[in-house]
DNA sequence: AACTTAATGCATCATTGTTGCATTATCATT
DNA sequence: AATGATAATGCAACAATGATGCATTAAGTT
């Protein structure tokens, strides 16, 4: 996932692949669990305010990136994995945030979650889970 | 669920009860479904913006109220059920918005949704459902 | 190199979150 | 019913984020 990759696929989406979209989606790579928003902000002062809200924006409708998690008015955002394209945007994996390293990760379900609700129809399924993760039980 | 029910509900959790909280809780319970915090303001113009947000804090750290859901910068209340506590507050039951008539309802799980993370311990589930609720169906 | 169009930066306003402090209302006690 | 302790409220003020308009700049195409 180097810049390269990021350009490419910001071309096949019909966005131009300016730099701070660039290194916007390279930081947001290495970070590895999901993005709080205001990392990104500290992160990205080179950018102006606006034009990375709009960024993300725009990012974020070519289903390139996602909101993972919303909590206590942060924002979570993550890249979004090969399920995700500008078509189809499902999300029925897990957001799983830990609540002592205070890390939000996007789980892949190893089984299917069932959820019916007679008589209504079901578009989309988001779960959330806190708890404590893998690596914060260990230690 | 008249006024008096709420008046003893507040006692019995240590927080007085004042008219603007008599008529709150009266209002959110009217409405069926959970409310946005927009409509909330709306309704209850007679209270200071500070009071409301310091009384919707309030409400929720003692169990009379949780945050059912929150999308778009826009949160959703609603008075709990006789499942919550201020000791023991689980919400392991589905959060469902139909996109048509833009509600928000609490629906109790039917079924067990059993959701398995290999080595994370998990304290919370939140499930949020989007669809087309059996009255939008219908129409 | 020139041109087209999207992206950016700046200004600006709205909404919500949050805290401090003085005033007022609630509730228990007398 | 009056009094007093304490919680609740209103107002002022500031921060953070969301959102839009417009002029300027940069990206991608020819």
């Amino acid at each position: 996932m180097d810049a390269q990759y990021f350009k490419d696929l910001l071309h096949s989406r019909k966005l131009k692949a300016t730099g701070h979209r660039i290194n916007l989606l390279v930081l947001m790579d290495q970070y590895k669990s999901a993005m709080p928003y205001s990392s990104i902000q500290e992160a990205m002062t080179s950018m102006d305010r606006v034009t990375l809200y709009r960024t993300l924006e725009s990012l974020k409708e070519k289903g390139i990136i996602h909101k993972a998690f919303q909590e206590n008015n942060e924002s979570y955002y993550a890249i979004c994995g090969a399920e995700c394209d500008t078509h189809d945007h499902h999300h029925d994996h897990i957001h799983f945030k830990c609540t002592s390293c205070e890390t939000v990760t996007c789980q892949t379900t190893t089984q299917k979650v069932q959820v019916t609700l007679p008589g209504n129809e079901i578009h989309k399924v988001s779960i959330h889970v806190e708890g404590v993760c893998q690596t914060c039980v260990a230690n």
